[in-house]
DNA sequence: ATGCAAGTTTGCATCGTTACAACTACTCTT
DNA sequence: AAGAGTAGTTGTAACGATGCAAACTTGCAT
């Protein structure tokens, strides 16, 4: 009633050990009747090859690590994401271990970890910064990773990233086209790179339609929502206050609508809000949101698929993935049933 | 350049790998000076064991096993028990692995593949069930795990739970206490015993306080949101409509609130609303919704604390932790401007 | 018969660690 | 002074898989 090992099949077919590894790797160097055999013993044996084992013989780990922030997360973000990747790597034999990213702290660390142990093949981390560390010491070992997120180096390596500086664009675009003048926008720390996308997008496409552009590099998406709402009201109640809010999150968005409603401001009226949502909670609030869907689970699996593909070898000059942005902008419930 | 080993070690001390082995262990037997010598040249040497040698040869993964539910989930539930999980085993050498929890379907599987290839020390899981096959599996055959949630086998075995009747009990107190007399509660489903526990608990102390309790089965926390409020709506429009809504779960709550909305019913007024929070997004709403915060971090804790234990050899019998509910139903910031 | 290649199969060493039994050097006992 | 005891260290053999070189088969031409 042991486990079955190589030998135990050995054993019972009469084989070598050596035979026997090489037939259920499907080596054609082993007879086709062979392989039948041993596959057969296999199967009827319940036998499952030793992972650390392998691992330690041929220094593959078969686990793709995820580095994942420790901090707070208010909307299911993480569980899309992690749900995709688990996906892609269904059936390939991988499995996902998770790490934490200490995102104010030697971001790093984890990154150093996994370079020094081996224990993933693979790494896969989200909030990519313009010039991240992580990138930059996973490049220059040639270790195999995939980053949520561009970066600004030279050197080329692989990434899934959502077009956010096209979200922008449409965003300002849509809101120009309502005839509004002062745009605002609660954006992802300046640090991070689709920060920087999204600030970009924004400005450049706000500009040249004549709108007036405001982004607070204090006041971002990584600060509780409360704080975010507080800061609004008193925005809100300056003279040259902006007439439309963009929020890239959903609670961001949950925090603004409050907000306007705190003093006394219609969302939909006295300012557009327009949000980027991953959830299907929006279709439940009455908040008179704009809203653009990001996929985050399509994301997770094509991270998953572009990871699969380096750790096989292929150069990362050949994986880098641009989601396009869904350039429509859903009104929610309450917007639907104000304009219709 | 080549990562040192114990072989690298032994070398640079002139003792034997055994020996360098021993010592890095504490091991007393090894003279203190010894100990200290290898300890140092180790450090300076940058030396990690390498895991997968160790796991082959002492049949320990450090590895612990999360089952992930791979359908939707909207709220950040997933992620807080993952961080406090990880916080737990933070600094124990011990790392998490997702494995996927298929929820319709052979909910066992993950669990097997456990047992088969010893991936894992100790496995985590929620939604746990009445009858749960995977608590069943894992006790027979003796394996460490902890269970989110309790069951009703008559083997004791190591779980974390929060006290579901206790809130459910709370609940109905409190919407009596307001003057309510029929309650309606958007549960999980049956078969998970949280699921029971909500039921009892809420019927038992409803019925005593003489209100109507009513709680659909087929209405149940996993029903996409759309779906849930469609359904109170119609239900809301009949003569017989409930007076008090309680919600275990925050998407479920802000569906109920768009039922009430779209009926031109007021919460607090017409229905009182309750609901269990485990993120701030309720302190944005202007629902109107009394809720109390389940701390899942603190549970993931909990979980990782009571599965070391588990491993180290510590009988099941001993570890099982009840989280007492936080019984104070704090109004949101609407319910609050209101009532004063 | 002999040689030789192609087609199969095998033994051995190895990955890095730890368990076990054995060995050395030294002190203590009687 | 011989034997027992102890503290400290060592060598060898695993764990289960795989890479490598060598060794068997065959068949077939010589």
């Amino acid at each position: 009633m042991d486990k079955p090992t190589l030998r135990t099949i050995a054993q019972a077919t009469g084989l070598a050990v050596t035979t026997v590894s090489r037939a259920l790797a499907g080596d054609p160097r082993i007879a086709a009747r062979t392989r039948a055999a041993v596959a057969e013993v296999a199967q009827r044996l319940g036998y499952v090859p030793d992972r650390a084992a392998q691992r330690l013989r041929t220094g593959r780990s078969k686990v793709v690590a995820l580095l994942l922030n420790t901090g707070h997360e208010y909307l299911g973000f993480t569980h899309e994401l992690i749900a995709g990747l688990m996906s892609a790597l269904n059936g390939t034999g991988y499995s996902v271990a998770m790490l934490p990213d200490l995102i104010d702290e030697g971001r790093d660390a984890a990154v150093r970890e996994v370079l020094r142990n081996r224990m993933a093949d693979g790494i896969v981390f989200s909030r990519t910064e313009v010039f991240d560390a992580r990138v930059r010491l996973l490049s220059e070992h040639g270790f195999p990773f995939v980053s949520h997120g561009r970066t600004e180096f030279a050197i080329p390596h692989a990434f899934v990233d959502y077009d956010n500086e096209a979200f922008a664009r449409a965003a300002a675009r849509h809101l120009v086209g309502r005839g509004r003048e002062r745009l605002l926008m609660i954006a992802p720390q300046g640090r991070f790179t689709f920060g920087q996308h999204l600030r970009y997008g924004l400005t450049a496409e706000g500009r040249a339609a004549g709108a007036v552009v405001e982004i607070p590099e204090d006041i971002h998406l990584d600060r509780p929502p409360e704080e975010i709402a507080a800061w609004l009201r008193r925005r809100l109640m300056r003279p040259d206050r902006p007439d439309a809010i963009i929020c890239v999150g959903e609670v961001p968005a949950i925090a603004a609508s409050a907000a306007l409603g705190d003093i006394g401001l219609q969302a939909g009226r006295d300012v557009d809000l327009v949000a980027k949502r991953a959830s299907p909670v929006f279709e439940m609030l009455r908040a008179n949101v704009f809203t653009a869907f990001e996929d985050l689970r399509e994301t997770g699996r094509l991270i998953g698929d572009t990871l699969l593909r380096r750790i096989a070898g292929e150069p990362p000059e050949t994986l880098g993935i641009l989601q396009p942005p869904v350039i429509e902008f859903t009104p929610d419930r309450e917007a639907a049933r104000r304009s219709g």
